[in-house]
DNA sequence: CGCGAACTTGATATTTGTCAACTAAGGTGG
DNA sequence: CCACCTTAGTTGACAAATATCAAGTTCGCG
């Protein structure tokens, strides 16, 4: 699969060829990381920063109360710990949903090379800051939204965020999310997820099966959700043009 | 008023002397913001990067169906739109909600500062990182946490922060929002706002006159709502030694 | 084929929203 | 300095959304 960091990358930063190069390098060395296994613990103090490669994974935090809050979900590309580079401390836990493979990168690769290619910098400031900016949609969202619309937001900012990365197979893509994970992410529980899903299949706007999500109706998904991308930053995907 | 973007730097990031001097320089332009005034627009693409000098801002963002959404409280040493110096246009507003005091640094300072200045750099960073963590605990709170706790959690935050800044009276300090504001900001109605806000009252834990607040009982308002300063990545207040 | 995890469904409880009226407070012009 | 006027806050009755609890059912895997 073509490399998702670069892709992502070059959707809203800008990256000469040798700076792609340096990122291959920088990034080659991986692990592999079952499924629902913490990258990063609470209050960690990292050594490394995590990429995913491949596979699927999401920020947490157990509350004091003991309940959990998903507060990003991390595709291949995303960086699971760049905060702790200079915060130090994680402030939240990192888990895999899936089976994933994980870059490893020493703090001291980040910063030979966030001194020494200040281009590679701004990518990486740039990945921080578009990180934020899904953030706050995901609060404007639980805020604002009621269930229906909250979720159909998140569908259809997980298959843009996905194509983005050459990971959608005409409107299907992977979707392997329990009802549980996905209530602790929009902040209700799995009962009512469950209803509210069943609520987007029998108007006909999704199809879910074995853990693909198919969509049927993306115009009513985005109309009924607000959908507006432009809060990730990122140029549409141009197409590979077919031989 | 001491430099409150100082101060909070200082509280979590490491500054020389000569750092202190130049930022006190880069910030002395500031301009005078009526209330519930916008500093930087949506979509915008702004050409300096706004600072809360003094008084009360707050980022939000109006969703296609009309609602507004309070994404982040900005107190005095708050940047409102450091994000656009690499994301280019703003994905959500900037307005005042008191009068405030705001400086404005035009891109070309921030880049003289970041690029000969790497211990500045490192502050902005470092500000910008604990922006979002911030950030992350309002979603896991907005998602997790009923309104009672939710709005106990809000006021603890307030009062930490502002107290990293000096803005703390004993157990009092600025409160200015409307209900229909704090509303918007926790994701509920006035009204529910109202009712909440009367709850927290009649138990005895907190005043609120004339928009001042007055903590009465800090240990319970932590425990109900389970607050823990540890996301704002700030070291407590140290207190200056009485003559 | 069986077992555990995930999903589904119904009945009911709780929280929060909506609507509408009323009261209090702050600011301004006469 | 008062009268008015607008905005913010308060309250009650009721409606809607979502949570809770409990019991199945289905699915994937060993």
């Amino acid at each position: 699969m073509s490399n998702a960091l670069i892709r992502r990358l070059d959707a809203g930063a800008t990256l000469l060829p040798t700076d792609r190069a340096r990122l291959e390098v920088a990034t080659s060395a991986t692990i592999a990381c079952p499924p629902r296994h913490d990258v990063t613990r609470d209050n960690d103090l990292p050594q490394h920063v995590h990429l995913v490669v491949e596979g699927f994974a999401c920020r947490y935090k157990i509350l004091p109360e003991g309940r959990r809050a998903i507060l990003a979900l991390l595709l291949p590309g995303d960086f699971c710990d760049f905060n702790a580079v200079l915060l130090g401390r994680m402030d939240h836990a990192v888990a895999t949903i899936t089976a994933c493979t994980i870059a490893k990168i020493p703090f001291q690769t980040i910063s030979e090379l966030t001194t020494n290619h200040p281009r590679i910098a701004r990518a990486f400031w740039w990945a921080t800051l578009a990180d934020a900016a899904i953030t706050r949609e995901w609060l404007a969202s639980m805020g604002q939204r009621s269930a229906a619309p909250q979720l159909a937001h998140l569908i259809c900012e997980l298959f843009t965020r996905l194509q983005i990365i050459g990971r959608v197979d005409g409107e299907s893509f992977s979707f392997p999310f329990t009802q549980e994970e996905l209530g602790d992410t929009l902040g209700m529980t799995s009962v009512h997820v469950n209803r509210v899903l069943n609520q987007l299949r029998d108007e006909g706007l999704v199809s879910l099966h074995a853990r693909v999500l198919t969509i049927l109706d993306l115009p009513r998904l985005v109309q009924i959700s607000g959908f507006d991308r432009s809060y990730l930053h990122s140029l549409p995907v141009r197409l590979a043009i077919p031989a």
